[in-house]
DNA sequence: CCAGTCTCCTTAACGGCGTTAAGTTCCACT
DNA sequence: AGTGGAACTTAACGCCGTTAAGGAGACTGG
């Protein structure tokens, strides 16, 4: 017989595999059932380690956040330009990565104060570039939520990157939109390019930072 | 014997009474059972106006749209600033309505064309104004977004105007916080006044396409 | 060496959920 | 009067998050 035991879970390991998970069955699908089952476990058992579902999903934002970290290595002597445009686009990048990411990531809150880390940095370069703190909060801020409700609407049509939700295709939008001539043409220039389409938006805040409070 | 025979329903008065739940029981504890009770109709009664829970989601978010329209009537000799101004502060009055406004709104579609018709004339006055087709979605684009993600945020913080959740309390946070002074004191600009920073985060974004695309 | 405790999990069950199938009632029209 | 469709109800399905109770194995103190 096998007497082999399993090493016992832990928090991280169940947010890890929850977020595989996450991509193959999106967010609706992601029970606590079919989440224990990928870890061999009943899924009572989850409730050791998690005093209910949305605790799990904290962690699971907060785990996505340390990769988000982990592969965004910040560069000390950025100018706060760089520093915004490498952690906003960080950010999209770690959301794109999950099926609902963006949603799973704006619906959830850190376990710890790990994020608090960045979150200094970040402070510290923009006041010593010569932002006072409610500036800097306000800038930050601003991108972020930008980047959350960009990616969070990107998602929206297409799940994961390349593969389109039925009902968006362009050429059937572009019919129903007859009536709106300049709708329908602006359609391709919205539903398409997210890469790109992200990059100008930034562009936008950051050149609206250097006008506004006059730091370039 | 009461032979009085209730009018029957239509999508339009499911989604009001949706929408009216919406604001006692949130996203969570809005089930079709709840809504149908509502409307003294058992559950599977929707499904004769909607194919799914999603469709009424949807209708609810069309709904919010059709309101929001309404309220906020548009001068046709706005300047593209005040445009985009009244327009993002109507986004944001219309989703603050409703707890969880802004989750049902970005997480559904509208049904129908309707909204078209406004998005036709916000192009109309950007590129009146000298935008390009491109830029002008871009902007709105950018905008909109922003204001959804603020929103979105916010209401996890506040679900209704005044009402704080538990765990968003200032002094616990600072507290927490206490090895990361800049943030600790960012805080209390980032989880207070929500009304003025919704406001400089979109003045923010307009003063970038002023500087960025030459439009003032 | 063994009793007791703690950790980590299972089994069983609860009420509620979205959804479907089938049947019912009532009205409009021929 | 008879037919057909619109607008529902009743009953049921399988799944969900969650709780209660208990059990197996390791760890610890006497």
């Amino acid at each position: 017989m096998n007497t082999e035991r399993r090493a016992p879970l832990d928090r991280k390991r169940v947010a890890d595999a929850a977020l595989e998970l996450l991509n193959e069955v999106g967010l609706d699908g992601l029970s606590l059932r079919a989440i224990a089952k990928e870890l061999d476990v009943k899924a009572p058992a989850l409730y050791w380690h998690f005093k209910d579902k949305q605790a799990l999903l904290d962690e699971m934002a907060t785990e996505m956040y340390r990769r988000m970290v982990a592969g965004v290595p910040l560069d000390p002597g950025d100018t706060w330009q760089e520093r915004l445009l490498r952690s906003n686009r960080g950010l999209r990048a770690t959301l794109l990565v999950h099926r609902d990411g963006a949603k799973v990531f704006s619906g959830s809150r850190f376990t710890g104060v790990e994020h608090g880390e960045q979150m200094e940095e970040n402070l510290r370069l923009f006041t010593a570039a010569g932002f006072t703190l409610a500036q800097a909060a306000r800038v930050t801020v601003t991108a972020y939520v930008y980047t959350l409700g960009y990616v969070t609407e990107e998602q929206g049509v297409e799940p994961l990157p390349g593969d389109r939700r039925e009902g968006y295709d362009m050429d059937e939008r572009t019919r129903r939109m007859a009536d709106f001539p300049l709708s329908a043409q602006a359609g391709a220039e919205i539903f398409t390019d997210y890469d790109q389409h992200f990059e100008e938006g930034l562009a936008l805040v950051i050149a609206g930072v250097e006008a506004r409070y006059g730091i370039g």
